[in-house]
DNA sequence: CTAAACTCCGTACCTTGGTACAGAGTCAAG
DNA sequence: CTTGACTCTGTACCAAGGTACGGAGTTTAG
């Protein structure tokens, strides 16, 4: 059986992504996402597409160029394995070492609320400089 | 005893931090760093501000905006305890919901290496999209 | 059938975080 | 005291990731 095939105009697209109409045509122009033939008038898009951006936005969510992006969706596409696994395990090294950095943040702003909190008044608070050198 | 107070000029204090001078002057622009007068031609920079720019430096690396950094040194030097308490807190939230995110990814990425591993070679890895999921 | 709302295409503009001059002045070594 | 390296000020430019707009054409609700 076929499912009914609900397709969408741009705006509803990009409404339902929560992203502008200008951001979806950027995305197509920057070749992240596919531009389905104008058959008459005006282009129709279909859950695929939405889809595609909906993940678009998650992966720049966590910071993620749209370059990036590009080649994770290459990755997921692709059929050669053994790039995928290199392009992932590149990709795993720098989330670890941001991660990594960003629990040393934490740790050090955590460490400044802390003092304040016990601390006296009248003193400055030079815990993010110390705790932040390497 | 008084420590030789000892200066650079605005290149000698970008080659110490790493940066440009063009970096250095563009930092001033945005308030990030005090520009010291410049008492007879050339500016005189101490060791201060070096301090300074290794502390933007670092900060940045973590993934903070400029305009973030700024708060953070107002944060440090600020003798307004409550203040200083709630930006901290806002931020250490931030970092931590960045941190989740990342931790996700990474875990979807880890996932993908494995079956890529062990799997057959012709299909596809949909990993990616259905791990990053919300 | 008409008017509002939407789309298309192209181009221009915005912000962030720099980088690159140009043309002048300054400093320091030989 | 000259010459080369450096600095000063100002303005222009770059890449990324959009956002805005003008002047068409197209749909669709009433």
């Amino acid at each position: 059986m076929k499912i009914p095939e609900r397709s969408f105009t741009i705006g509803k697209l990009a409404k339902e992504a929560g992203v502008g109409v200008e951001t979806v045509r950027y995305y197509q122009r920057r070749g992240l996402l596919a531009e389905p033939p104008a058959t008459s008038g005006y282009r129709r898009y279909d859950p695929q597409h939405l889809e595609r951006l909906n993940f678009i936005r998650r992966a720049q969510g966590v910071g993620f160029t749209l370059e990036e992006i590009g080649e994770l969706m290459t990755l997921n596409d692709t059929r050669d394995h053994r790039l995928a696994r290199s392009l992932a395990s590149e990709k795993i090294r720098n989330i670890e070492t941001r991660i990594e950095q960003l629990t040393k943040v934490a740790d050090a702003l955590r460490q400044l609320v802390q003092r304040c909190e016990c601390g006296g008044q009248d003193m400055p608070c030079p815990i993010i400089r110390m705790a932040l050198t390497p």
